[in-house]
DNA sequence: CGATAAGCGAGACGGTACGTCTCGTCTTTGA
DNA sequence: TCAAAGACGAGACGTACCGTCTCGCTTATCG
C-alpha cells in the first residue's frame, strides 16, 4: 500500500478570496497604464483599487502579470477560437479579429507598454514570452486544423507563418508606421495561405 | 541705428567637455546592458565610467539616451545590398545578413533597449521610426529589383513582405523565445518567395 | 436616530512603530556625533543602525531631530539640587556638578549639535529654550534660598548671575577654548559671591 | 628715515588683486546670510557677486572665512577702544558698544549663523575660535588697563571676567530669551566691577 | 457556537536607485 | 597673470518604490 502522502489534505478554511478585490486591483492596473502621465507602481494600483499591498503579492508575483492577467482576458474575449470549416476563412477571421484588438487604442497602448518593460525587466520579460506563447499557440491550433483537413502542404512551416502574423502585428504597434486595419489582415491572410499552400 | 544690446553674447568661456569622459559613459553603459546580470542603473554606469553622476545628467536626459547615442555609433555595420543576379538569392543574401546582424548580441541588446525607451520618448520614437524606413527601404530595393525582372507576380504585396521579415526579426529579439539563426532566414526568404512568386 | 457617519473612527490600523529600530536610530547618531572624524550624515546614521532611510525621515524631520530626542534622553543625568545650608556650599556644589556634566563628552557633543540646531529650525529653538529656561529656574531656586537666608545684598541681580553661569558654560562649550573643570567652576562661584555678598 | 621693508617691490607683472571683487564677495556672503531662505552656497556667492568660483578660493579657505573678514571688520568699526580715564566707565562704554552691534539684526544674524557652523566644520570652528579670541583680547585689554591703575584687586581673574562679558552676550543671542538692552550693558559692568573691585 | 484558519486594508520596515545639490579642483578664453 | 565661466569627480541629500512583515479585523468552515 502506497503511503498517501497528502491523507488529510484540510479541507479549506478561512475567508475566501475576494472577488471585488481581484477585479479592482486589475481595473486599477488598466487604468493607470493608460493614464501615462506617470509610471506604473504597485502602491499606486494597491491605493486605487482600495486594496492593501499584500493582497496584490498574495495573487500575483509581479505587477506585470496583473497586466497581462487582464490582457490575456481581454484577448481571449476578442479574438474567439473561430470554426469556418475552411483554412482561408478561419485564418482571414483570425487575423481580422487579432488586428482589431491589437489596434484598439487602449490595448494597444498596454501591449506596448508591456513590450517595452520586458526589455528591462526579467520578470516581465517572462510575463510577455507566456501571453506571446499563449496567442501563438491559439493562432497555432487553426492552423494546424486546416493542415489536419489537408488545406496546407504536408511539410508546410506553420510556426514560421505564426510569427509572420504577430511579427507584423507587434511590429506595427511597435513602431506606429501603418494602422492595423482589416485590409491588412485580409492581404496578410492572403500571402500567407499562398505560402504554405498544397501544391 | 540703434545699438543691439545682445551684440557679443560672449561667446564661449569655461571648461570645455571632456571627450573621454563622454566616451566612457557611453562604453559603460553599453557594457552593463550586455552584462545583464542586472538593471542599468544610472550609478553602476557613473562609477564604470569613473565618473560623477553630475557629469550623465549635465549631458544625458536619461541613461536610455545613453545608450541610444551608443547605437548610432555601433550601426555603423550595414547590411551591404547583395546582388546575385536572382530574387532568391538576393533576399536569401539579405535575410542572412540582416539576421546574423541583429544576432549579434550587442547590437541586439542596444536595438532592444531603443525600441523600449521608443514606446516612452517620443524623440527617440521618432529615430527609431526613421531607422526602421531606411530597414524597410533597402529591402524594398532588392525585392523591387526582382519584381522588375519578372521573377513575382506583377500585383505582389512587396511593402506586406517587408513588413513580414522585420516583424519576424523584431519579434524575436525583442520576446526572445527563439533564434535570428541563418536556417531561420532561409526558411523565411523561402516561404516569402513562394508567396510572391509568378503563378 | 440619525447614524452617525463618524462614529467608528477606525480605530489604528497597519504596522505598528519598531521601538528596536527607534533606539538604534537614536544610539547610531549619538555615536556618530561623538566620532567627530567625519561630518554626521543620514546614511551613516542608517548604514550603522541597521535601518532603511525612510524609516528615518518618515519619524524625524531632519538629522539634528534625532540628536535632540537623544539629548532628552541623555539629559535625565540631572545635576541634584545641593542643600549645603549655605549659599557659598550651594552655589559651588551646582557648578560643580553642572560644569562636570557639560564636561562629559557625550553630553557637550550633544549640546552643542542641538544649540546649532536651534539657530535654523524654529522647532528645535523652542525646545532648547524650554531646556535652558528649566537648568537656569534651577539654579536660580538655589539663590534664592541664599537670598532668603541674607546671604546676599536683598538687591542682588539673581538672574543676571544665573546666566552668568550658563553663559559662561555655553560659551566655553561652543567656542572649546578652555575647559569646563572644577577649578573654574570653583573661580566663578567665588566670583559670583563676591558680587552679591551682603555689603 | 625708517627701512622700507619692501624697498623694491618686484616691479609687479600681471593683473592685481581686484579690490572690487573682494568687496563684492564680503557683500554677497553677508547678504545671502541675511537672507535666511536657502543655506549659504559657495557658487550662490560667486554668483551673486559677478564672481568666478576660483576667485572665492584663491584668497579665502571656506566660506565662512569670507563672513568671518566681513564680521571682524564690522566689530572692528563698532567697538572702538574707549578710553575715559576709570575702569568702571570703560568698561561699561565697551559692554555698552558691545552689546548695541550684537543686538543689530543683522550682525546679531551672522554670529549665530557662524556659531551655528562653527559646531559642525572644523574650519568654522577654528575661524570661530580666532574671532572670540580678538574680542576676548580687546576686551582683556581694557580691564588690564584698569587693573594696572590699581582699580582691581591684583589678584582679580581678568579671564574669567572677560568670559562672563561673551558668555551673557553669546549665551542670550543663542537662546533669544532676553535682549541685549544698555540697561542690562549697565547692570552686567556694575555686578563685575564689584566682583574685581579693590578691597 | 466557539475554535481555527485564511483573507483583508493599512502601513511600517530594510533596501536600492533616483535625480539634485554643493563642494573644491581643473581647464579654457579673454583682458 | 588674473579673472569669468563652467565642466569635472565625489558624495550626501530627501523621495519613490520595491517586496516583506506585522497589526487588528472580518469572513468562512469545522468540530
Amino acid at each position: 500500500m502506497p503511503s498517501d502522502q497528502r491523507a488529510k489534505p484540510r479541507a479549506h478554511t478561512g475567508r475566501r478570496r475576494n472577488e471585488a478585490a481581484r477585479q479592482a486591483i486589475l481595473d486599477a492596473a488598466v487604468e493607470l497604464v493608460l493614464r501615462q502621465e506617470s509610471a506604473l507602481t504597485v502602491d499606486a494600483i494597491a491605493a486605487r483599487a482600495g486594496v492593501g499591498k499584500q493582497t496584490i503579492y498574495r495573487w500575483w508575483p509581479s505587477k506585470y502579470a496583473i497586466v497581462l492577467e487582464a490582457m490575456v482576458t481581454l484577448a481571449r474575449a476578442v479574438v474567439p477560437m473561430p470554426d469556418t470549416g475552411t483554412l482561408a476563412g478561419d485564418l482571414t477571421e483570425f487575423l481580422r479579429a487579432t488586428f482589431a484588438g491589437a489596434r484598439e487604442p487602449r490595448t494597444a497602448a498596454v501591449l506596448r507598454m508591456l513590450m517595452a518593460e520586458a526589455q528591462r525587466d526579467p520578470k516581465a520579460a517572462g510575463v510577455m514570452r507566456d501571453f506571446t506563447e499563449s496567442r501563438r499557440a491559439a493562432l497555432r491550433e487553426v492552423v494546424e486544423r486546416g493542415r489536419a483537413r489537408g488545406e496546407t502542404a504536408p511539410d508546410a512551416d506553420l510556426d514560421l507563418l505564426v510569427e509572420q502574423v504577430f511579427g507584423v502585428l507587434w511590429y506595427r504597434n511597435l513602431v506606429r508606421h501603418a494602422d492595423l486595419d482589416t485590409a491588412s489582415a485580409d492581404r496578410l491572410a492572403d500571402a500567407l495561405l499562398r505560402q504554405v499552400a498544397a501544391p
